[in-house]
Order: structure tokens, then sequence, then C-alpha cells
DNA sequence: ATATACATGTCGAGG
DNA sequence: CCTCGACGTGTATAT
């Protein structure tokens, strides 16, 4: 990892064009090719760059990163080697410039995710409603793949949509599409065929569609249902 | 700006739970409070926390983050004042640890977003179809805004969704719902009213819908329609 | 390689 | 403050 603090002009070119007066940035250039600029405002980069990358100082290729010298006047090129989108940095002046060997080995757990909500519900069903059965979670379509198909106590079919966090038009289009290809695939009647959004939060859009395509919104989070201590998670 | 490279382990508190073990990482505080740890993958941190937050080192809140002390055994924790969200960090070993100052007042310039396809295309219309008439941009509708309201050269009513790179299953949907509102809401009949996908590119899934739902595509990009050197877009 | 859906999505504009 | 739609969205997974 290159760590670089430098004033600089920045210009990008690929899926849009940007460019950059002069200013002073840091400059990321990590093992695995990736880059990014960063001001000092905001989590994310000003400019970035993903792997695979070339990267050129004043028009000659640098092959070890660590050993190439930029100083005042040069021009940085990063190419990205399968898109062609590139950023060019034009350094003023460098005021920062270290090579770190930073080594990581570990993989970051995560707890909370769609994948793990959409699990807590496959166990607990009676957490959406009394009587329904799941009877198989990530179900293929034609139109895409449903969270949760079930039947409900009555003998219905039931599609289920899980959202981990607000419920969105689109996403209730998707179950609308889900739906309507059970129906007609099945040639079962609509009124035999329920579909479920799951989720914390609703938009006013969305229930405004879900209300027009007879679809049904039960408020679950996945604290509700997570049971453990990793019910502590948050709700925005 | 305090850049830290360290020894850490990190957890994080909120959407979700993330744990990370032992390891070498950059760890960035920023002037406006945002907050970001990186190992030497990737341009993205892999953990992260927006502004406004409050940092404590040992239970000690920090108020001028460039003349804390951080040492190995101490802990830091990384607040997000609204939500309550933070990240945990277990510090091992201090590795580097800089306070810099970093100016820069220059604005980013972008060219060849949306809103420039759409600006170009509201005054190219013809690039979409001989005779097109464009009404109005960004017109509102309860269901959303749509981006040019248009009447062909036989007097129907075109309404167009521009995207500046692929049309998605839902960006179908989005379409759908505005020409559903204007046929309601005017009381037209539907075919009267003509939908339009104007992007580079159509997803299999979108095609499928907007066939279904009777709308239709017209494949241009920015380039096509800008006319001078901002053409050079890349298409991915 | 391509398509699909998730993300601690974030961000900014408009009401 | 909330809602909504764009984003150089990126990223993983399944086909």
């Amino acid at each position: 990892m290159r760590l670089i603090i430098c004033d600089c002009e920045v210009e990008y070119e690929g899926r849009v064009n940007t460019s950059l007066g002069l200013g002073e940035r840091l400059i990321i250039f990590k093992n695995d090719g990736s880059f990014s600029l960063h001001n000092d405002n905001g989590y994310k980069p000003l400019n970035y760059m993903t792997p695979p990358t070339t990267v050129w100082v004043n028009d000659q290729l640098i092959t070890e990163m660590g050993k190439s010298k930029i100083k005042s006047g040069n021009t940085i090129v990063v190419r990205q080697s399968k898109t062609g989108e590139q950023v060019t940095l034009s350094i003023n002046e460098v005021k920062l410039d270290r090579q770190e060997i930073i080594k990581d080995e570990a993989v970051m757990e995560r707890v909370g995710s769609e994948k793990d909500f959409q699990a807590a519900l496959a166990l607990h069903p009676e957490a959406i409603e009394e009587g329904l059965i799941v009877l198989q979670r990530e179900k293929s379509l034609k139109v895409g793949i449903m969270d949760l198909y079930c039947k409900d106590k009555k003998g219905k079919t039931v599609i289920i949509e899980v959202k981990r966090a607000v419920v969105t038009a689109a996403d209730v289009d998707q179950l609308a599409r889900y739906v309507d290809e059970v129906v007609e695939e099945g040639s079962l009647k609509r009124s035999k065929v329920r579909g479920i959004l799951v989720a914390p939060k609703l938009m006013p859009q969305a229930e405004v569609i879900m209300i027009k395509r007879k679809l049904e919104f039960v408020p679950i989070s996945f604290g509700d249902v997570s049971g453990e201590d990793t019910s502590k998670l948050f709700q925005l």
C-alpha cells in the first residue's frame, strides 16, 4: 500500500468524465491494483479505480509500485485494464509518500444480512403469520428467485419477499411479478395465491402499489425473529 | 486528516454486526468526522462511519482528533451521533500515526450524468424518433417524475424514461407506473399513450417485462446525441 | 462471461 | 425531516 499526499489536478475519463482542479489529496495505491483519491470529507473517495489496473508515470509503465519515484510535474495515469477507463493525475507537489506493508489475513464475519433474515424467518414462519408453512427457500422462477415459498393454514400458496431494510416500489413490483408467474404457470386463480412483503418498513409509494396489486405487508425486523443477542441491530 | 496504520481488531454494531480479527489496517479519521478502515484490497473500506461522529479513546471523549494519543492496548470507539451505530477498535500495535492537513477547495466537474443525457435528448428528440416533440422535462406525477413528456407525430402522448447505462426490470416497472397514471388520470385509452425507454442497453429480464407491458425501447447512448468531444464516454 | 439481486449501500434534490 | 431516484454505484452468486 502506497500513501501519497500531494497537491494535484485530477481527471477521470470513463463512464462519465470528471475533472478536479488543484488541491491537496490523499492517494492510495493498494496491492491489488485498486486506486483511490481522497479529500478531507466523507468516507468515499473523490475518484477511484477498481483492479485490474496498470499505472504509468510520465508514460512509463510501473511494474513495482513501491519502487517508482513520483515528484512535482509528473503525470500519473491509472488505467483499468479491462474497460480502458482512466484517471490522470497532474502532480504539483508531493507532501508525503510512503510505501507501507500491511498484513491482514482476517476474514470479516457478518450477521444481519438479508440471507440471515430470510433464514431466521424460515425457522420461525409463525412470526409472519400463524399456521404458515415454509415449503422452500430461494425457489427459482423464470422471472427471478422468490425468497420463501409457503402455504398458509387455508392451503393458499404464499410467496414471500424479504427485505432487511425498507420495501421500495421496485420490491413490490418484483413480488408482483413472482405472483403473476405462479398464477399463470400453475393456472391458478389469483385469489389462491398471496404475496407478502416482510420488512421493517414500507415506503409510501410502495404501499400504494402494494394495495393496487393486492399484496400484503408484514412489519418485522431481523431483531424480532433472530432471538439471540444479535437482535440488537439498528433500524434507521 | 489523521492516518493510522496499526494492528487491530474491529467490531461494527449497527445495521448489521461485523467483526474482524487481528490484522494490520489503515485507519482514516477525516476532518468532517468520517471514519474508514482499509486493508490492502479494493478501493472500499472494510468498515466505515459517516459523519456526524464522536470518537472515544479508552472511554475518553476526543474533542480534537489531532491531539489524542493512541497506543497499544487502547480501545477506540467511533459512534455515529444520530443513529448510535458504532465501530470499536482494539489497538494491538501502532505502526504509523500522522496528522495531516490537506487543503482542497476544488469542486468536481462532472459530464455524462443522466441529467446531461436527458438534456441532450431534449435538444435532439429526433434521435429518439422522427417527429417527436418534447413538451416538458421532469414532469411530476403522483407516482414519480417522468424524464421527458412528449407527443409523437401522430399526436400520441409519449412518456420517456432515460437511463445512462442499462435498463433493468425495475426501470421498466417505473415507466409502466408512469404510463398507468397518465392513462388513468387523463381517462385516456392505453393505446393513445406510449412509453419509451431510452438507453444504450436492455437487460433480458427487462425486455420480457417491456413487451408484456407494451412499452418500447430505443437504443441510444449519450455519445450518440452529445455531439461534442464528450462523446468519448465508455459503455460497459 | 453474463445476468441478477444485495448493500451498514451513499448521496443529493425536492417537498 | 422524509421521500425518491441516481450512482463511474460495487460486489457476490448463480447460470
